[in-house]
DNA sequence: ATCCGCCATGTTGACGATAACATGTTGACG
DNA sequence: CGTCAACATGTTATCGTCAACATGGCGGAT
C-alpha cells in the first residue's frame, strides 16, 4: 500500500453496507424501565413532571443497556439537528483554519459541531457543498466566502440561516470579518512613519477578496500620499511564493508589505540571498501574526487578525438565528498592529 | 458586541426552534411526475430497471422542485450517514490539521464528509467525543490518538469501525502512523555522522504518544553510542517553548534535536540571542517540515512527515472497514529527513 | 390460445424519535 | 363526599426515506 489510491475504491453504488446490528431503542428502554417510550423521551429532554423515581429507573435503564440516542430519527421528527454546516477553503491556510478550531470550540459550548466540507469559489463545487450540507439538515451555515463569487450563489440559500465569515468587508446584516481596510493602512503608517517612501507589495491570490482589498489599500495609500507605484508582486499565500517575489523586489525599495506571514518569511529569505539586510535595507511587515512569526528571523512586525474572535462572534450571530432571534450585530473585528524586528527607520 | 461571549447563549433546554417549512419530499416529486415515491427513489438510488423516460421526468419533477434527499430520513431507513466521525485535539497543531484537510479531501471522493469534534484525552472529554459522534450515527471513526490512554477509551467502541491516526506506533490492525522511530533516528544519524557529540532534545507535550516516542527513540540513541545524557528540555510544540528551551541549552552542545518545526524556530531565535551562530556552533534539526521551514533563516533541516498520505490511508481504511472488506493494511508511513543549513559538521 | 415470467411500477410497513392528544390518579376544596 | 384541576404517564400519528412484497401488462414458449 504504497501511496494509497482511492481510485479503485469508488463504487458505481455504494457497496452492499455489511449490516450492523442496530443498538437498543427508547422502546427497549422503556420495556426495562416499565415505562412508556414516550417517558423516555421526557427524561432525555428534561421536560418537567417526571416523578424523580420515574426518572431514575429511566436513567438507570439507559445506562444498563448503553442506549444512545439515534440523532437521525430526532432529526427527522424534529427538523433539527444540531450540526452546523462549515464550508471551507480547499487550502488550509492559517485564516480558515484557526477560525475553524474556534468556531468547533464555540459550537460545542453550545451543543452544536460543525460538518465541515471545503469547497472552491466556482459555482459547481460551491453547489455540491451546499448541496450536501442542506441535505444533511444542518441548522445552519457558516461559509468562509474567500471570493465574492460565493456570496451570489450562497445567497440563494432560504432554508435555513447562513453566515459568512468574511475576510474582507461585510455582507449584509448576517456577516463576520476582520477589518481588512483598518489592518492594511497600521501596516502602511507604521512603515510611513519610519520614513519609508518607496513601498512595494507582495499580493495573496489574485481575486479573493481579502487579497483584493489589502492589494486595493494598498494602491490607495501610495495615491494618498503621492508615492510611485512600482509594480504589485503577485504571489499565493505561501513562503514558496513569497521567496520568489522577494527575489523581484525592486531596486530602491525600502518598504515591503506582504499579504501574509508566510510570504513575508520567505520574501526576507530572499532579500538576505540578495545581500539585502531586514530591517537595514529593507523594512518588511507581514499580515495574520502566525505564532511563529514572533521567532522569525527577524521577529516579523505583522498585523494580528483575532480568528478566535471571528469563529466566536460567528458561532454567536449562528446561534441567535437558529432561535429566531435578531443578531446582535457588531462592527468588523479589529486587527492590531505588532511591531517587531522586521521593520525600521528608513536609513537617511 | 466587543468580545462575543457565550456564556448567556446556553439555554436550560434549547429555545423554541424558528420553526421552518420543511422542503419538498419525495412524495411531492413523485405527484408532479405523476409517479410512486418508490419510483422516485429509485431513480435517486440508480437502480436499474427504469424507463428512461419516466426517469427523465422524475429529474425533471426533482429539479423543478428544489428537491432535496433528506439525510435524516435515509439515515433513519438505511443506518448508514455517508458521515465519518473524527475527532481531534483540541489545539490546532500541524499535523492533526494537515491530517483533517487530506482526510476531508479523500473522503469527498468516495462520498463521506468528515463531522469534526475535538476532545482533549481525558476519558470524559473522549466519552462525550464519542457519544456525541455514535448518537450521529456515523459510519466510521477516525481518532487522533495523541495519547495513550484514549485508545482503551475508545476500543470499546463496536458500533462502528474505528480506525486510529496515530502519530507513533500502531495499534492493532486498524490504524494509520507515521514510523516516529525511524524519523527521529534519520535526525539523529544525520547529526552524529557530521561529527556532533554532544546533543541535547527539546521535547514535546509529556505524555504524548508522539512527543515520548522521538524522547525514548532520542535517550535510546545516546546510549546507543555512549554519549553523555544531558538533561531533557521540555516543551510543548509552541515556538515560544522553543524559544524558553533554546535559552537553557547547555554550553558545548553542538547537536540540537526538537520535537517539532515551531519550536525549532523558537530555539533557534533563542540561540542566536545567545550569540550562538546555527548551524556554526550548533546544528538543529526539526520535525514535520511546515511549509515555512524551508524559508527559516537560516532553512530548517527537519524530519518530514507525510501528512497527507496519512489522510488518504486513513480513509482507505476506514472506506474497506465500512464496506466490510478486510483492510489493506499497510506498514507505518516513511518519514524521510530533509537537509537544509541549520544542520553542519561540528566545528573541530 | 394459455400460461409463465419478466419488466416497470405501485403499496405497505419499518426505522426511532417527537408532538399532540388521551387517560388515569391524586389531592384540594366547597 | 363529589368534582375538578393538576399531575404523571400512556397512545397514536407523523417525519421522509428505503426495503420487501404485490401488481399489472406484455411477449414468448408451449
Amino acid at each position: 500500500m504504497r501511496s494509497a489510491t482511492l481510485a479503485a475504491m469508488t463504487p458505481e453504488r455504494p457497496a452492499p453496507l455489511a449490516k450492523q446490528g442496530r443498538g437498543p431503542s427508547m422502546h427497549d428502554v422503556a420495556a426495562r424501565a416499565g415505562v412508556s417510550h414516550q417517558t423516555v423521551s421526557r427524561v432525555l429532554n428534561d421536560f418537567p413532571g417526571i416523578r424523580p423515581e420515574t426518572r431514575e429507573r429511566v436513567l438507570t435503564a439507559i445506562r444498563e443497556l448503553g442506549y444512545r440516542r439515534n440523532m437521525a430519527a430526532r432529526a427527522l421528527a424534529t427538523g433539527r439537528s444540531e450540526v452546523i454546516g462549515v464550508i471551507m477553503p480547499e487550502v488550509p491556510h492559517f485564516g480558515p483554519t484557526s477560525t475553524l478550531y474556534a468556531i468547533e470550540h464555540a459550537a460545542k459550548q453550545v451543543g452544536f459541531k460543525p460538518l465541515i466540507t471545503t469547497a472552491s469559489w466556482d459555482s459547481e463545487s460551491m453547489g455540491e457543498a451546499l448541496d450536501f450540507l442542506l441535505g444533511r439538515a444542518v441548522d445552519a451555515l457558516v461559509v468562509m466566502a474567500q471570493h465574492p463569487d460565493v456570496l451570489a450563489a450562497v445567497d440563494a440559500i432560504t432554508d435555513v440561516p447562513v453566515l459568512f465569515v468574511l475576510t474582507g468587508n461585510s455582507h449584509g446584516a448576517r456577516s463576520v470579518a476582520v477589518d481588512q481596510v483598518k489592518g492594511t493602512r497600521l501596516a502602511l503608517d507604521h512603515l510611513y512613519s519610519l520614513g519609508h517612501r518607496r513601498f512595494q507589495h507582495v499580493t495573496g491570490i489574485a481575486g479573493l477578496t481579502e487579497a483584493q482589498l489589502r492589494r486595493d489599500t494598498f494602491l490607495a495609500f501610495l495615491d494618498e500620499h503621492g508615492l510611485e507605484r512600482l509594480p504589485v508582486l503577485e504571489g499565493d499565500w505561501s513562503a514558496d511564493a513569497g521567496y520568489r517575489a522577494g527575489l523581484q523586489v525592486a531596486d530602491g525599495v525600502t518598504a515591503l508589505f506582504v499579504a501574509n506571514d508566510p510570504m513575508a518569511i520567505g520574501a526576507i529569505h530572499a532579500l538576505e540571498e540578495r545581500g539585502l539586510s531586514v530591517p537595514r535595507d529593507v523594512s518588511v511587515v507581514g499580515f495574520d501574526d502566525v505564532p511563529e512569526s514572533a521567532y522569525a528571523h527577524p521577529g516579523l512586525t505583522t498585523v494580528h487578525q483575532d480568528f478566535t474572535e471571528v469563529g466566536l462572534r460567528a458561532v454567536s450571530l449562528v446561534f441567535a438565528a437558529i432561535n429566531g432571534k435578531e443578531p446582535d450585530v457588531g462592527e468588523a473585528v479589529e486587527p492590531w498592529l505588532v511591531v517587531r524586528d522586521s521593520t525600521g527607520p528608513v536609513r537617511s
